[in-house]
DNA sequence: CCTTGGCGTTAGTTGACCCTAATGCTGAGC
DNA sequence: GCTCAGCATTAGGGTCAACTAACGCCAAGG
């Protein structure tokens, strides 16, 4: 069986895979990891001799199609937690994260089914980030428009929030930046900063926030 | 941080602690976690240093206070667990054991908080088992009365049935023998072995069994 | 084309948790 | 009081997943 660690890898190579253009530097992994290089370099042996991910020596490392499915799995499993622990047990969606980092990798398949039908199959977690199906099927991994794209003067909905560091995400909840909310862009200043109306407010945001926001247009929202 | 392994032998020593008289020996330690005595006996000199038991070589261990702690806490999570399974997750009662199992050493405080609150606080889970606890306060450890101690014509009703082995759990739950189940003895084989109506149905069990299963009189049943 | 800095891999170490084999203790029966 | 069986501990080793230190590759700049 897989270790907790594996399946950390795995998610995290599926996302740089997702994020960045070619394969995946053991560097990039090890940041993302919070591990050093010979660590994650000795984890990718591990994980290509049990046929999860290619590599090339010096030239980076892909998942396998058994890889990107164990990586959907933990993703499927995280998200629905997320959901479920929002939705069912009364947390704040901005506390969930760790708690489902960490559940992720030890619940059943018969717990994930139950927890599916306790939510009524969503196919969107708290943040808006799509959960994948029971039968795994990839992803669709086109980018997607993000706020600090946006100019003055456009107006926008939430589509997604990363959950990646939870201050932020509290104090973007905080401030009324959550999935379905529209969006105004007032002004954007020179400095890598923006300054939007949210719900009759003006809030401020530095670039490497609104890069994390994924939006929608208007239009698209109404359907 | 203590791992799943050590809560585990915390856990184990609590049960044999309670069951039996003395200290509890390496070798029954050993044999209730399926690994040999060398690696129960060096396992408790790592829990003997972290201050969770005392030992007196070739004489037995006990839990300190900090030891029964953890142990506690670890069954609080345990039993609540199963509830919340049962309850409002709809798994069978027969079914929870081993998804607790895992489950217990990775749950948060805070999502025990949320469980038990979801629960309204249940003292007791689906076996019948009593449940720490928030403060960990130590549980009543008097053994009570067993269905194989009973005789011909008596009648009692169930109150905790163990939840050890998953498939007798199941066969138990399948003859109607539940918490709260009335029960009345019709038959003492001397072979080991007692006969009894549940429900209108005649159901033998051999003592292992019976010995597992605790029973309270109609009168105490009444209160 | 050769150097050099940065990244990747290899080698060796550690800690957790398991094993088998050998040795040490203890108490019950002679 | 001695013996010996049974249990406990010690010794020695293995695997897994992390680490640090040392070394190898490679591409960009001189
Ligand atoms: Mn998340
Ligand atoms: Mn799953
Ligand atoms: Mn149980
Ligand atoms: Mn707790």
């Amino acid at each position: 069986m897989l270790s907790a660690k594996m399946e950390d890898y795995l998610k995290a190579i599926y996302r740089l895979q997702r994020d960045g253009d070619g394969p995946v530097t053991t560097s990039a992994l090890a940041d993302a990891l919070d591990v050093t290089s010979p660590t994650a370099s000795s984890m990718l042996d591990t994980l290509e001799e049990r046929g999860f991910v290619e590599r090339e020596k010096y030239q980076g490392t892909r998942l396998t199609r058994d890889g990107e499915t164990v990586a959907l799995e933990v993703i499927r499993h995280h998200r629905l937690l997320e959901t479920y622990l929002t939705e069912q047990l009364g947390f704040d969606w901005t506390e969930v994260h760790d708690e489902a980092d960490r559940l992720e990798h030890h619940i059943s398949e018969e717990f994930e089914r139950r927890v599916a039908a306790a939510l009524d199959d969503p196919v969107v977690d708290p943040h808006g980030d799509p959960i994948p199906s029971e039968t795994l099927e990839p992803l669709d991994g086109t980018p997607g428009i993000t706020l600090a794209e946006q100019e003055p003067g456009d107006v926008v909905v939430v589509e997604r929030v990363s959950d990646r560091d939870p201050e932020e995400l509290s104090y973007l909840s905080k401030q009324g930046i959550t999935p379905d909310q529209r969006v105004e862009v007032l002004d954007v200043a020179p400095i890598g900063m923006m300054t939007v109306r949210v719900d009759g407010d003006e809030v401020s945001l530095p670039d490497r926030v609104t890069e994390m926001i994924q939006v929608i247009t208007v239009e698209e929202a109404e359907l």
